[in-house]
DNA sequence: TTGTACGCGTTATCAG
DNA sequence: CTGATAACGCGTACAA
């Protein structure tokens, strides 16, 4: 193995002037010049735990979500990952495949010091997350809604902006007869989006029919189509917003299997803009969350708050945009 | 900060005490039992950087390849984290962005230290990875094609049988006009699926059209409809096959827009096998690599090189599944 | 400007 | 079975 005492015997001088020169401090210049001559020669490089031991960083970020198979968040890994490309940090990924305690349990080795900032999108409200994570010594940035009592960099996104402007452009289509296709009530965006439907309707003076929610029991396309294929009134609607393109396509599927054709007997709205909606047959109108974008700025507020920690804690928020294609044209 | 040291100080024993109770080695019943008291109290996290240091290894595996945009990769990419999830070990991403030089950054970098083990899907045959890989010093599970010269546990699958096994179905359903829609010829997917497609015409007895491949820059949807835009000749062919299920959405997406009937003017393959490919309408047969398995098995052969790092090489032969779905349904 | 020596938090060796 | 102590490789006072 090749440590910074071999590079310092190589090039004749001492361990601290290897140090020095690696890290950029005053050094005389042939003593430079003959510390990298080493350093090629060696092909040596620093040992990142015994840097990191005495350095107090890992330079890792922990990115942790709760389902690696959802787009969106497959979105935002790219964009925190290009952010972070870029930087001296690593990304450490915290998958936790929809499990609340495997997240209880990744939190709870963050003490160990593997990272030096967690960046974490908790979708689940639960109260356990919420204590590990004011207790972490490490900064932090929450993607998505901000759980009660924490005070983190956050990257917030007005989903339910997205849905109201949904409703809008249903209504301006000649809509009237509006449905939601929900994901799990147990998560926070399938609360936050539904309330946003409720409050949407009522806002633009539109009548809330009965049964007017399908619930289905994951963000998922077959999930979707279990839930509609089960209940029966979804001919009561003439347009329907689902809370991810994921829930869309799946309904999509269904309709095209029943005969249903969309846009004129149904319109349909999705959320995210995922590759799906551009090739889905008909194109789908969406709300825009743009995950990647969050995923980037949520990477940029913890490197800021890496280089100055005493800067006060940061909101961003970004709006969502209505991508209308296919799905939602005027009968 | 609490170390090892506030541990031992709070049961009143010594820290090699407290790092034996940790490490699961001998000690007396009532000692046992104040270190654990101790270390609850205390809410004790042994320092990773401290013990990586030591025991020279870091309980992390890198999984490098190019391109997270592709979804064939995020599902690798799950596989892989599900596998580990249960271990001891860290998933690290090093994802390049589809540049040969972040990858070579990232491959020099791994000499530090801070992964115990890399997974890579080297796409672009760069003989300067090739290269960095035969001087890594830490286990290599290579998934794809193993480069010249590499001596590395590997994950590999026949895509050249799917393809040959799509062009048997093709010519089953009574399509003879058969074309090719290929991916980058820089990468070792792009160049092997090319050959594939060859060999499986003239072993079919098919004959083959002269311009029967369609040459797309990315595996991207997009670039798939820019190269099919942009040639006059698809309407000579009775059949396609893609690359991949992103090339058949973006072809799907031309056909679509351009009165191509799917499947009785055309009839339409893709790989992998993705989400895509039964929510397209029609749905799409494709070939499935399977990403996701392949991910896995390639966590385990890990696993199973970092347990007994003596055992002998293996690789492990995955074969396609050609799933059958309306794209190629007789006409 | 350079070198010596110490400490970061662990694990492991070796006497007791 | 336990405790003192020597590493692991690096960064940095402090002294020269």
């Amino acid at each position: 193995m090749t440590t910074i005492r071999s590079v310092a015997e190589e090039a004749g001088v001492s361990i601290a002037s290897v140090s020095r020169v690696i890290n950029g401090l005053a050094a005389r210049g042939d003593t430079e010049e003959r510390v990298w001559k080493a350093i090629k020669a060696l092909d040596y490089q620093p040992n990142s735990a015994a840097r990191a031991l005495k350095v107090r960083r890992s330079e890792q970020i922990c990115l942790s979500f709760d389902d690696l198979a959802n787009p969106a968040y497959t979105m935002m890994t790219r964009g925190v990952g290009q952010a972070l490309s870029a930087s001296e940090y690593r990304l450490v990924l915290a998958s936790a495949f929809s499990s609340v305690e495997e997240i209880i349990k990744h939190l709870k080795t963050m003490g160990r010091g593997f990272a030096d900032g967690l960046i974490i999108s908790p979708i689940y409200g639960d109260v356990r997350i919420t204590k590990l994570l004011s207790n972490l010594q490490i900064p932090v940035v929450v993607i998505g809604t901000l759980p009660e009592g924490i005070n983190a960099d956050n990257v917030w996104v007005d989903s339910s902006a997205g849905v109201e402007a949904a409703i809008v452009h249903l209504k301006h289509v000649g809509r009237k007869k509006i449905a939601f296709l929900n994901g799990p009530l147990s998560t926070n965006p399938g609360r936050r989006r539904l309330a946003a439907f409720h409050n949407a309707l009522a806002s633009n003076n539109l009548q809330s029919l009965s049964e007017n929610v399908f619930q289905a029991d994951a963000f998922s396309p077959d999930s979707a189509y279990q839930t509609i294929s089960s209940s029966k009134n979804l001919s009561t609607f003439d347009s329907i917003i689902c809370a991810n393109d994921q829930l869309a396509a799946g309904l999509m599927k269904y309709c095209s299997q029943n005969q249903i054709e969309i846009p004129s007997d149904l319109a349909v709205i999705g959320i995210d803009n995922t590759d799906l909606s551009s090739l889905l047959r008909p194109t789908l109108t969406t709300i825009d969350l743009h995950a990647e974008e969050r995923g980037a700025l949520a990477a940029q507020l913890m490197l800021q708050r890496l280089a100055d920690p005493t800067r006060p804690i940061q909101k961003i928020v970004v709006e969502p945009t209505l991508v209308i294609r296919e799905s939602t044209e005027e009968k």
